[in-house]
DNA sequence: TCCGTTCTAGAATATTCGCTT
DNA sequence: GAAGCGAATATTCTAGAACGG
């Protein structure tokens, strides 16, 4: 599809576009102006959400058109963002603090040109890929 | 400002048939508050649009999640409306008068009730039809 | 094809002409009466236009036989323009300073020669696509 | 024939709601 | 109960098609 380490560039002439949602994810949590309500993990290979609520009315509406936390999860699931449970968050004690992480195994700080390799699910499958259309019906090819 | 994308609710809870924009567009047309921008046409068979650039800044986005004509216009298509062309605006006296109608057949002043058959057009082709069922990739085990 | 950075020159020895458009939006670009409203980017690979409504009313009719945006745009993409995206637009609040950009690999200030390079693009449906080159059923009158 | 203007549609992403696991 | 997904509408950018010059 493309050379390894460069930038993808269509027949046009014209780089392959990143996805404005993953372009502005990586603004956003890179940001220092709201790396109190979003940012890197230490080692930064996830995000972290603090205050969700705060996020959500905050941070949101300046780069999306909601404000809507579960509007940015689905986007965050349609590119094939996972969130992090922790042992904490996953355990007993109930997590007071506000913490939500997610996670893309090509969301890496300080590797922008990843986001390439990140692509949005396509849409819904349909009928015909999910089950052959005429299973009674052999295949053209095979001929002895 | 009601949520884009999701059916509109109606008072009694449960769903409406009637997609978000039809709603909207529906009271942006009667709303005597805008009617220097967009109003029905005299006879209620259609509805006119003056000064598109107020009209995109000032009203559109009370309503909509954005402020372009060219969404507007694309909302309007997709929904089966046809612009009305006038002699007065396709021959050669010079209209200054910017004045833009539309018009659908079942969107009528005092017949509300008549958006229930305006249908959105369905999305674009299904992949099982931009792609042969059979590729012409040969078998392996076809010889000559 | 032809000499690399000389003008183009057809066989019958005249140069290619460059469509009327891409002069008229160079010189539009260029032009310092209309910077206001229409003028390059900073380093000259890309051209901006602020605040759309009034651009479309004072500046394209002193140039085109119209004044919407558009048939403007539709142009621009007729020649392979691209708009640029920038992650500042799409957000809710402030919803934006009305400024659209447009990119062309061979619209480059300093180099007007490039024009020449900026193909409009051709109809996709050829009448030779459509029916055999050759038919099966011979002319009758046929004659060299 | 090619170019210009207009109106409509295609295609991809974005937002929301409801369901499934 | 919550994370993830399907589906419908919404928004954006580009292209198709018809017509005329």
């Amino acid at each position: 599809m493309e050379a390894a380490g460069g930038p993808a560039v269509a027949m046009d002439g014209y780089p392959s576009p990143v996805p404005a949602f993953l372009t502005k994810l990586w603004t956003l949590v890179g940001d220092p102006e709201t790396n109190h309500l979003i940012c890197w993990s230490p080692n930064g290979t996830s995000f972290h959400v603090r205050d969700q609520g705060r996020f959500a009315k905050e941070v949101l509406p300046k780069y999306f058109k909601h404000n809507n936390m579960a509007s940015f999860v689905r986007q965050l699931n349609m590119y094939g963002f996972r969130k992090v449970v922790s042992i904490e968050q996953g355990g007993l004690v109930k997590p007071d603090r506000d913490d939500t992480e997610f996670q893309h195994l090509c969301f890496l700080r300080g590797h922008e040109h990843l986001l390439e390799h990140i692509k949005r699910k396509v849409g819904p499958l349909l009928p015909a890929q999910l089950q052959p259309l005429f299973p009674s019906q052999p295949q053209p090819q095979s001929q002895p």
